[in-house]
DNA sequence: TCCTTAATAGTCATTCTGACTATAAAGGAG
DNA sequence: CTCCTTTATAGTCAGAATGACTATTAAGGA
């Protein structure tokens, strides 16, 4: 911040303000994209189900409190997530987007591998993956902030090597290629997308020296790690136009 | 905001948090990019200068409450500066931030064309136009936001018709060439970026009929205006890697 | 032993870009 | 008035990148 604070400013009188954190946490599976959701328990909008978060504690950064959430609801340890992607948004602050009271909320997208059923160690324990792209209405403003957090997944993997975060350590073309198709919501062409992706110094490497056979059928598949580089140089463009 | 509140909540007891927004005004002027600063008449930082920002009010969204402000400080109406580019960038948390209290902060980036001298209506009359590169060690985290800003403006010119934003309503190729020059801080070849510009359908679309000098030497330019199209497929890529 | 499936290797034309060269239309210096 | 400088605009050409295809290879299953 930067103005002066108003004269005689008490924090506790004046800004009733509560500040939260919100995830979309994102995975691909079975070809389509997921995010995770819990049911809330209580009341303003109790039954319906929402993105996790929680409100941010008052000796940590909204970047702390969203990993801290994360670990809290996938079920898994800080250090394991640690290595998930996990990236701020953008903040929203209509007044009346809480009706209990004035709430802001930071909210992250953070893209994960496909992992096993969350066993919700935190409050709540109901959290469950959702397909992306029809999880009826969500509380608060939480359909509008999914959108948000889709469209700016879609427009990274174009120029970023973000897709990676959505594979296991080694994965195949085949899987990566499945991670842009299941985003985008298109079908691209196996060898261009090949091309692209080997010729790009840095975005992935092979591993040693070692095929697997993916569903069992079909010829095996090489295996890739990600690579050193972050950025997508000359980008990969979705076939259309842009956004979902 | 999704999680329950913690039992027994009560606003006023539990969340010192103040918010604020932080606005990133620039402008390109003599060939070389501008930033507005104002100088801290109080105590923490005292001297120093800051992005102008302020507190955003019980009743108010941080979108509002950033216009408000970059009308106070320009010393505009809220109309005109109604047509300025305004987008939230990201919110800067840290618990230490702010050496007086828990404050998050919202911060903003605004493009406008050159303006005259601000003549500081609001609060802060000492607003004036700095140098956006070396503009000394600012208050707070400024000088991140500040960085950060100027990052992200630079990565959105490559796949946005954002530049126009700088101009004035009617301009030349050559003024808008400028502003990509001086945001990324390179050289571009006229004869390929008017090629670019004027291929992309709805980036620019010729005035009527009637040229002008620009300084008074060399050949009359064509004047434009900004066309309907926002994003900018393919993209017009920067010389280089990323970043400036 | 075929058939299907999926991975991998190429080809070819089109588009886009970067690096240039050339021409046109002003103002200024002599 | 005539060069000379400056800036806008037109056009050329080779190399890079992309989109649309066509093989070929290596599995599993009927």
């Amino acid at each position: 911040m930067s103005a002066d604070a108003p004269a005689g400013y008490d924090p506790h009188a004046f800004a009733p303000f509560a500040v939260t954190v919100d995830l979309a946490v994102f995975t691909v599976r079975d070809s389509r994209l997921h995010v995770l959701l819990v049911e809330r328990g209580a009341d303003p909008y109790k039954g319906h189900w929402a993105l996790p978060g929680g409100f941010v504690l008052p000796r940590e950064s909204a970047e702390s409190a969203a990993r801290r959430e994360l670990a809290e609801e996938t079920g898994l340890t800080e250090g394991t997530v640690s290595a998930f992607h996990l990236e701020q948004l953008r903040t929203y602050s209509d007044p009346d987007r809480d009706p209990r009271m004035r709430v802001v909320s930071v909210a992250y997208a953070a893209l994960v591998p496909d992992l096993p059923e969350p066993r919700g160690g935190g409050d709540a324990a109901s959290a469950q993956w959702w397909d992306a792209k029809t999880p009826g209405p969500l509380a608060f403003d939480h359909d509008r902030i999914l959108a948000d957090a889709h469209d700016r997944i879609g427009a990274k993997l174009e120029y970023s090597c973000l897709a990676t975060a959505f594979c296991p350590p080694e994965f195949t073309l085949g899987e990566l290629q499945q991670v842009y198709e299941t985003v985008w919501g298109v079908e691209l062409d196996r060898p261009n997308f090949r091309r692209k992706v080997l010729t790009t110094p840095g975005f992935v490497q092979a591993v040693a020296g070692s095929p697997r056979r993916t569903g069992g059928r079909g010829k095996p598949a090489a295996l890739y790690r990600a690579g050193a580089a972050t950025a997508l140089h000359p980008p990969l463009l979705r076939p259309e136009g842009r956004s979902t």
